[in-house]
DNA sequence: TTCACCTGTCAGTCTCAACTTACACATGAA
DNA sequence: TTCATGTGTAAGTTGAGACTGACAGGTGAA
């Protein structure tokens, strides 16, 4: 969970920024839900959470597995992955000089050029 | 910058989780910065420039200031906001905790339920 | 007066994520 | 066979955010 580029640093964040993907992974918290058992609880539709989880899981922040119930059923289990994120100006920083999907295609992002006053042209 | 809810923290991440807003915030490392050069710098028209800015400002994560030139020109200065926020499962449910926009209406969110096979229901 | 800067906002278009409805297909139990 | 349960996906609609272009205003300098 440490050091991701500037593509995954914004998949995780554009997973973790809606309400309802905060919801689910409120409700994950608690422990593994399978999806239709998930889509009750939370009063979401089974194909919008399926898109919701498919979202979460690309972003790595849950994981999902198909498991046989005792009564021969296929269940869908999702639970939290672990993650933590430090998110700050040096680690945004950090990601986008790993590159990725947003990296500007030149290198004209220097840091330390301060001109807050001086005619910039 | 510490316990946000979560309408502020789905704001925060909202506004984060953005290609052309993280190239904003990685320019604006460098240093104070006036929409119109800013707007040149990343190749982005002014008025969507102001968009993303007023959206990174409500988030927090910028502060603008109309400032005065020598010449006696407006030039609004856009500079980074101190920012630290620790992105967990802990942190998340302490922001869901302290309610907000996305609050499920009634308290069925405790944790500690684990369910993975006894039947739900 | 005209030019080259700047701020600020309005009215559009467009694209994509979010969301709904409906289907096909399995299983075990009544 | 029918019902209730589950998975998985393929349509569609919709709505919000992203983006463009054009405008109205201000300044100082040529």
């Amino acid at each position: 969970m440490q050091a991701m580029n500037s593509e995954e640093l914004l998949a995780f964040l554009a997973a973790v920024g809606h309400a309802q993907r905060i919801r689910i992974i409120t409700e994950l918290a608690g422990g593994p839900l399978y999806v239709s058992e998930l889509a009750r609880r939370l009063g979401v539709s089974r194909p919008l959470l399926y898109m919701h989880l498919e979202r979460l899981e690309k972003a790595g922040l849950v994981i999902g597995r198909l498991e046989l119930s005792d009564d021969g059923k296929a269940l869908k289990y999702f639970e939290l992955a672990p993650f933590d994120v430090q998110l700050n100006v040096d680690t945004i920083l950090a990601a986008a000089r790993l590159g990725g999907a947003d990296a500007p295609p030149d290198g004209t992002g220097e840091a330390g050029k301060h001109s807050p006053k001086g005619t910039p042209q």
